[in-house]
DNA sequence: CGGCATGTTGAAACGTTTCAACGAGAGTGG
DNA sequence: CCACTCTCGTTGAAACGTTTCAACATGCCG
């Protein structure tokens, strides 16, 4: 269940001598409007496709690229010696993910359910990056966003109870499927995922989810979809109002 | 009881053309070497003093300047609305903060005891960096440092226990003041301080502490003193053996 | 239609927090 | 120099929330 598909290579170069293979053409990874991104490369580009839980990385591995996701879902996480394991990130359309400075990467990353990625190789951004102003920027700016939302995250474990941390996470799904009020989220990780980015138990989370559905805010349909009856509401519980 | 003494200006600047005024003579922010560090701005450098619990900056403030600690200690926190705090970092001496790409700083940076600082304006690490790929990379490096801190941060309150987060915190201690298998640990900040870089309360992180003592890998001479009694205990205890 | 992974619920055990009291040390003024 | 005070640290006991262990439900895939 794996394969490094449309991995097409080789395209004019600009002008500059020695572009690394992996991302001709202007490396597209630095383009910030994700709709493009997902026509150009549904078509030809250097996409490639994961399948369900299929590995991107492992911790360890020498870090040859960094990625972005176009879609799906991945799970960037670490596990400990005594078994558990913390995700540290669920990356999703749009947001980055391997942007290591060291040479190997620090954390494992798996494909949640199915995914395109678009992927960049190391030498290819530090090329890009000494040459160019401008996706210079663009790369601070994207290990500047890790970086806060490590920092958020931080908290979220360090101060938030059960259901603060359930509803926080919901708020960030539902701000990126652009909720307004209220809306389906789809939800592409499983509940022992949830529960190991929150720093929870599975069944804590599981219990969480129920407690925010009888008290109305949220209706789950099925295992792969949570509705949001009112956005407020999840905010009011991620607030630690209620 | 708060003032910015020994901010001496000016000095002679490079070839570089508009070298932004509060960093001249190359930046040295960018220099690894911490001993020569403090020596140089002992003299009479752009170091600057800071009194116990002064205030670097605050959230939301416009972030004009990113920092390097020569000597003491600064937290790095956050504010939740509900009064909690959570401390994101300890930075301590060699170490930089402030660093972020967004126009204003994204936490609280006060000094914990006494510190020395080294100031850079962020004008002047765009100029910087824009122009000498050496400090660029460093630059990244430093970003990229700050990262990982933080993903190590998520693990420990996402899956230790307070022995567990308590012997971490000595051991990164520990490890700062060079101990190989013994030694005295110079804690500067306060229990209440250590607590919320945990995400325990104060009591918590006091009994672990005792724990600890009682089980003879430690022991406290007094509130700013840990010994390490055991490098190899602290570590298991860390690790959830013991 | 099994069979297996995943999700849900219950009850008891556990660890951490909370509230409250007490000690110890540092700084100040008599 | 000592006593006062104030902050900070330590300890205790009960309350609370989360975890653990166990059983059961649901849905998906062969």
């Amino acid at each position: 269940m794996s394969k490094l598909s449309g991995a097409s290579h080789s395209r004019s170069a600009n002008g500059l001598s020695p572009v690394p293979a992996a991302c001709e053409g202007g490396c597209r990874f630095f383009v910030d409007d994700l709709s493009k991104e997902a026509a150009i490369h549904h078509a030809a580009g250097p996409a490639i496709t994961y399948g369900k839980n299929e590995v991107v990385y492992r911790q360890g591995e020498k870090a040859a690229h960094c990625y972005k996701v176009v879609e799906g879902a991945v799970r960037v996480s670490r596990v400990l010696m005594d078994g558990h394991r913390q995700v540290l990130n669920f990356v999703l359309p749009g947001e980055t993910f391997g942007l290591e400075l060291s040479d190997s990467y620090t954390a494992d990353a798996e494909v949640v359910r199915n995914a395109l990625l678009l992927r960049c190789s190391r030498a290819c951004i530090m090329h890009l990056t000494d040459a160019e102003t401008e996706k210079r920027r663009k790369m601070m700016a994207m290990l500047s966003d890790g970086m806060s939302a490590a920092q958020e995250h931080v908290v979220l474990l360090g101060q938030q109870s059960a259901r603060e941390r359930v509803a926080m996470f919901l708020l960030r799904l539902a701000h990126h499927a652009r909720i307004e009020d209220r809306g389906m989220i789809e939800v592409p990780m499983g509940r022992q995922d949830m529960a190991d980015y929150l720093g929870l138990t599975l069944e804590t989370t599981c219990r969480t989810l129920t407690d925010l559905k009888t008290r109305g805010v949220i209706s789950i349909p099925n295992r792969r979809q949570i509705e949001v009856r009112s956005l407020t509401g999840v905010q009011a519980a991620a607030e630690g109002d209620l």
